[in-house]
Formats: C-alpha cells, sequence, structure tokens
RNA sequence: GGCGAAGUAGCUCAGCUGGUUAGAGCGGUGGAAUCAUAAUCCAUAGGUCGGGGGUUCAAGUCCCUCCUUCGCUACCA
C-alpha cells in the first residue's frame, strides 16, 4: 500500500562548519521527506558527512589535530544543525563509520570482480602546494618557462600509481539510461549539460591514492586509498545496509531522489550511476541539481566575508522563518538571494501578517464569543462552499502536485493565496458584526474558517512543521488527519460535538526586525 | 572557443506544448474596516516582455542574429 521512498542530501563535505548551502539543501531535502510521509509513503531520509580525502587530513595537520578527532568534532556541527533545523532524518551517516568501509570495499569488489578496475599510473601536471593535478589546457606560463597551475602555483610532471575505474566502457551505456529514463536528471539545464560532457567521451577515472592514507583501503591493494567520491557515494547504499540483505535495503534501493548542489552534479549523474552498472546494482531514479544561495545577489565566500552561518540566522529569526524563506522565496532548481530584509519581509508579510494572524484573529473570535468551544454549524452558504472548496482544493491537490514536482515555491505560492482568500472571506462576513446580529450564522462563519485554517496549517506541515503542529495543537485538531488524504475529511463535527475547547490563543509567528546591527555576519 | 542557462512592472519573480485587454507578491497611491500580531480587505499604479530581423491569421512564448550576466568544459571536494 505505501511505496516506500528513499531521499537523501548529498555527504556533506566538513572541512568547515556547515553554511547557508548545506542548510538550504537539509531543509528542502526535509520538506520532500515529511510530505511525502504526509502523503503516506514510507520514507527513508540519509544525509551524513564525507570526511575522507586529503582535505580533511590537509586541515587536521594544519591545526595539528588528529584527523579522525576533527573529523568527530567537524561532523557533529553538521548532525547538530540538522536537530536544530528540525530535519527528520532518519540516518545520520559518517563515511568514517566501520560499517561504511565495508560497504565502500564490498562496492570496490564487485567492480574489480566485473573487470573494471586495472592497476596503471597516473600522470600528469602536479601541484605540490594544491595537492592537485591540473590539465595541461588549465596551465599558464611562468618566468623561466615555469608551468603554473590555475592558482599560480608551480606545477611539476609526475607519475603515482593508481587504481583506474573503465568510465570509458559506460559512455555509451550512461547515454542510453539518460535516453531511456528522461526524469532521471532535473533540472533539465543540468542533464543537457551532463549529456553534452558524456557525448563528448569518457577517459576512465583515477580512483584509488597513495599519496596519503585517509581514507579507505583498497583491498588487496594497502598502500592505496580509495578515490573520495567512490567512498562517498557510496554511502547511499551502506547507510541502508548494503552489502548485507537489510529489510532497508530491499524496501529502499535503488533511491527515488539524491538531492544534491549543481556543483556536483557529474559526480552522480555520470560517476555514480556508471559505479552502480558496474557492481550490477539498480540505479538510483532521480538526481536533482539545486541551485546555490547568493548573498544580495553575489556569490558567499570567505574572503568575501559574507558566508552566513545557518545557526545564527535560525536564532536571529526562527527556524520556521528560515524554512519558510527559503523554500517560497527561491524556486527550487534555481539560484537565490538572500538578504536579511528579504526574510523579515517575506516572513511578515506571509506568515505574521496573512496566516498568523488570520489563526489569531479567528481563534480570538472563537476563544471570546463562544468560550472558546467549538461553534457550531447551521447550514452553509454559497460564500462557505465556495471558500472550502477552494480551501480544500488547495490543500488536498494543488498542493501534493507542487510538492510532487519539488515546486515547493509554487505550493506556497498556492497555499498563500488560499489564506488571502480566508483573510477575504473575513471581511466580508465580518463575524464581529454578526455577534449581536445573527450569531448563528457567526458561528459559521467561525467553524468554516476553523475547518479552512487547520487544513492550510496541515498543509503547510513539511514547511514549517513546528509552527505548524503547535498550531494545530491548539486547534487541537486529531494526529490522524494530519495529512493530505484525511485533511479534507468531516473531522470537524466530532472535535466539536467531543466538547473540545480552545485555550487563549497565542502567536506563532511574530513579527521580526531587522537586527539592528547593520553590516554584522548577517 | 564549445555547450548550456538567464535578461518580463521600482524590487523579487510566475508565465507549460504560440491565441481574449502581459500576471503575482512586496513597495507606492486612494478608499473601507476595527475581530486580530497597527495585522486585514477593496481599488489602482499605463512594463515597447534585453536590441534587431524573420515564420505565422496570431509570439515573452518558435527561428536567426547581436548585446549583457552567469554556469559547465573531469579526477580538491
Amino acid at each position: 500500500m505505501s511505496e516506500p521512498f528513499y531521499i537523501t542530501t548529498a555527504i556533506a563535505y566538513p572541512n568547515g562548519k556547515p553554511h547557508i548551502g548545506h542548510a538550504y539543501e537539509a531543509i528542502a531535502t526535509d520538506a520532500i521527506a515529511r510530505f511525502q510521509r504526509l502523503n503516506g509513503r514510507e520514507v527513508c531520509f540519509v544525509t551524513g558527512t564525507d570526511e575522507h580525502g586529503l582535505k580533511m587530513d590537509q586541515t587536521a595537520r594544519g591545526l595539528g589535530r588528529a584527523t579522525r578527532d576533527l573529523a568527530d568534532e567537524m561532523s557533529s556541527y553538521f548532525k547538530q544543525m540538522c536537530v536544530t533545523l528540525d530535519i527528520s532524518f532518519d540516518h545520520f551517516c559518517r563515511t568514517t563509520a566501520d560499517s561504511h568501509h565495508t560497504a565502500s570495499q564490498a562496492i570496490w569488489k564487485r567492480l574489480e570482480a566485473n573487470g573494471d578496475l586495472y592497476l596503471d599510473r597516473y600522470e600528469g601536471w602536479y601541484s605540490v602546494r594544491d595537492e592537485a593535478y591540473y590539465d595541461e589546457a588549465e596551465l599558464t606560463d611562468g618566468e623561466g618557462g615555469q608551468k603554473l597551475s590555475p592558482q599560480g602555483t608551480p606545477v611539476e610532471w609526475t607519475v603515482e600509481e593508481s587504481w583506474f575505474f573503465r568510465l570509458s566502457k559506460y559512455e555509451q551505456p550512461l547515454l542510453d539510461y539518460y535516453a531511456a529514463n528522461p526524469g532521471f536528471m532535473r533540472p533539465d539545464s543540468r542533464k543537457n549539460e551532463t549529456v553534452k560532457f558524456v557525448e563528448g567521451g569518457l577517459k576512465d577515472l583515477s580512483v584509488s591514492r597513495t599519496s596519503f592514507d585517509w581514507g579507505v583501503k583498497v583491498p588487496g591493494s594497502e598502500n592505496h586509498v580509495m578515490y573520495v567520491w567512490l567512498d562517498a557515494l557510496t554511502t547511499y547504499i551502506s547507510a541502508i545496509g548494503f552489502p548485507n540483505d537489510t529489510e532497508e535495503w530491499r524496501k529502499f534501493w535503488p533511491a527515488s531522489i539524491h538531492i544534491i548542489g549543481k556543483d556536483i552534479v557529474r559526480f552522480h549523474t555520470v560517476y555514480w550511476p556508471a559505479f552502480l552498472m558496474s557492481a550490477g546494482l539498480p540505479l538510483p531514479k532521480m538526481v536533482f541539481g539545486h541551485g546555490f544561495l547568493l548573498s544580495r545577489g553575489e556569490k558567499m565566500s570567505k574572503s568575501l566575508g559574507n558566508v552566513v552561518d545557518p545557526m545564527e540566522l535560525a536564532q536571529l529569526f526562527g527556524v520556521d522563518a528560515l524554512r519558510y524563506f527559503l523554500l517560497r522565496e527561491v524556486s527550487f532548481g534555481q539560484d537565490g538571494s538572500y538578504s536579511p530584509e528579504a526574510i523579515v519581509t517575506r516572513v511578515n508579510a506571509d506568515l505574521a501578517n496573512s496566516f498568523g494572524n488570520l489563526a489569531q484573529r479567528t481563534l480570538s473570535l472563537i476563544f471570546k464569543n463562544c468560550e472558546g468551544y467549538l461553534p457550531a454549524i447551521h447550514g452553509h452558504h454559497a460564500d462557505d462552499q465556495a471558500l472550502l472548496e477552494l480551501v480544500g482544493n488547495v490543500v488536498s491537490t494543488q498542493i501534493p502536485v507542487h510538492f510532487e514536482e519539488l515546486a515547493m515555491s509554487q505550493a506556497l505560492e498556492t497555499w498563500m493565496q488560499a489564506v488571502f482568500a480566508c483573510n477575504a472571506y473575513v471581511d466580508v462576513q465580518a463575524p464581529w458584526a454578526l455577534k449581536k446580529t445573527d450569531p448563528e450564522r457567526m458561528e459559521t462563519v467561525l467553524a468554516t474558517l476553523f475547518i479552512c485554517i487547520a487544513q492550510l496549517a496541515i498543509a503547510v506541515q513539511p514547511i514549517i512543521p513546528g509552527s505548524a503542529t503547535k498550531l494545530l495543537d491548539q486547534m487541537g485538531v486529531p494526529q490522524d488527519v494530519r495529512n493530505y488524504a484525511r485533511a479534507g475529511s468531516h473531522w470537524f463535527s466530532p472535535l466539536a460535538e467531543g466538547g473540545f475547547q480552545i485555550a487563549q490563543p497565542t502567536g506563532l509567528f511574530p513579527r521580526l526586525e531587522l537586527p539592528a546591527e547593520e553590516g554584522a555576519s548577517v
């Protein structure tokens, strides 16, 4: 009955503390995961940290610390971020876990058994200072004929023993797969880039390193560690049990969606599928490359000093305000711009003024005029029917459709339209005036609004889970109707007849103010 | 250089396979209302849909070209 849904974020590289981009990805993925749960799917949501590789090792050495020690600390920040931001992950995976090493070695052996690994030499222009290889075309000539990397550091021709993966063998199979599965890569613009890249020809991939040892040891070649991406990508399957035939593994693989940043699309749409093909495993159904967040339209970078700490933002504006802003303001898949002004404006307009105030004014009227008891419905007028229909349609049809398409900003746009309709209805019906002229009509109006507000709160749970839950709790809405299938069912009358009484309503969406200190790190 | 994306009201953006007077939010302006977090509602603000050319009965919406911005063009992740 309930179809499994497996979704992942990218496995973050904890070379520094999490930034707003990590938070954005986690929040977006969480909204999708929560939506699917409310939509009746059995969800597995995996996130985690990719802790191997040269950079972690270098960073730790630079700090004079044990790499493992640094990894422990940095990974904990990412996990803490998820907890703070209400990210409903099922597994937080670390590539340093023993089980992950086992899984990585298992997939390695599968590639090897399939004849896709061979030992050779990797030759190229290597910069000792950057500890990276560069393509001939990237180099520039420095003084005295010294070749320089794009960073301006000297490079020298270097030869290193390395295991290679026969990526070239998968050129055509990948293209065939893309053609046969048009929904595999999204958005389309990313897909075009990948297809062109693969059509341009694939070279075999160096998948082991001997220059450092912070990684997963290559089976049978103990002086080699696996290329970090091979190891990192394997998280998606080790998280649910691979190579063991666990219940989760059987249920959830292949993944429904990998949510990743647009910068790592290639690893997920070329290397990962090729590895899986070689290992004889099914491929994920979709890879979605989201855009980047820009600070006032500019890239965030340490040198510009405009890097935003998501924890600081959450504390300043509130977790749900941040979640709402990011998902409402940024069209998922495209780049988006962030600024404190934009957050304050958007959240105040939508959550505080429109929705929050709608709930507050309605519940206050019920609290004052009905002693907190839910009013009875004395026959609906056409206006009531129209509103109920509009809200019902938005909640049970339009929003789910947009969520299925991963169009969270559009889901919220239609949600707001329903909120506007409710506010317009309040003003036209003027229940405060009906109190004296037609108390029964007032009750019907308030009951209608109560139903609509509850449905709107149910619908928006994936975006702002904390405040939506508090509101639904205040309203006494039963747990079992807090989903898309049952939001529109007849739960109101039983609740009212059961004698439920609301307490003095408290505001859930405070109006935000711009931080006094301008030019601070936000 | 090659490939790709974007350029729509003051601001942020919607506009799918071409079709009535080009839309929304925010902001601005003018009203209404006072239940509510001074929140809400109604009306409105005359943007050559980057420039030019073309296809069509009809084009932000297709084709060509030019301009501007951005991304990708593999082994740091």
